[in-house]
DNA sequence: TTTTCATATTGACACCCATCTATCTATATG
DNA sequence: CATATAGATAGATGGGTGTCAATATGAAAA
């Protein structure tokens, strides 16, 4: 992991990592199911009542949004509760803000290519 | 196209749109291009010099970012020139930003799942 | 008008992905 | 132990994706 956390400074990833989790959100159901469990801690059985998926196609993207840290994993007996990772989200929200300042602040000079042509 | 943009209202956008936007955002080479063209406004030849892609490639990565309106065309002769779409990435923002705001609020009761069993 | 150059499109290919059925693992319960 | 249940894994399949070479398009230059 490349996600070094100090005290006071703001949680940075890479290009790599935003990739992966962008990829990890560019599913209309994983983005559903973030939007419950961002509500509350929810358990799999909870979580599959609301898709028309199978089980098995419930545990694969469980398994991509827990691959690239998004979510974490509550073990207890059978079931298995899952929740939303707050540094990943503030990682990748920090990551967009940055994107967007930097859009707004070029934008005012509006500079153009600097084509040689 | 859904986001009406009304002056004084934030610019939102629904699963869709964010899924498709997060889709574009997947592959590390149009996240370069994006910053790229964030710094200032691009022409594509001068977007080639930077990777190690065919001019056909990166046209295909264009139209991917151009399509969900992440970034926008001016075309000048032979010359397209790429930048950012501060209303798309906006909207995208928002999303996010709201996603962890909810995050936060819902963390604080750390609500576990109400399951029955 | 012919040529040159920037960009887009086409077609092919290897790989990835969302989904399913079938099966397995592990825990709880009778 | 035997059975039931929650979740994970394996394998298959149809469709999508990044990439390239070849070609087309369209605008400027000679």
């Amino acid at each position: 992991m490349n996600t070094e956390i100090k005290a006071g400074t703001k949680i940075e990833m890479n290009n790599e990592q935003f990739a992966r989790i962008s990829k990890a959100l560019s599913d209309p159901n994983r983005l559903q199911i973030i939007q419950m469990i961002t509500d509350q801690e929810r358990c799999a059985c909870k979580l599959l009542e609301h898709f028309n998926i199978t089980q098995p196609t419930l545990s694969h993207h469980m398994r991509i949004l827990s691959d690239c840290n998004l979510i974490q994993t509550r073990k207890d007996g059978k079931w298995s509760h899952y929740s939303m990772n707050m540094e990943t989200l503030e990682a990748y929200q920090n990551y967009i803000n940055m994107l967007y300042k930097a859009a707004l602040a070029s934008n005012v000079g509006k500079g153009e290519c600097n084509c040689l042509f």
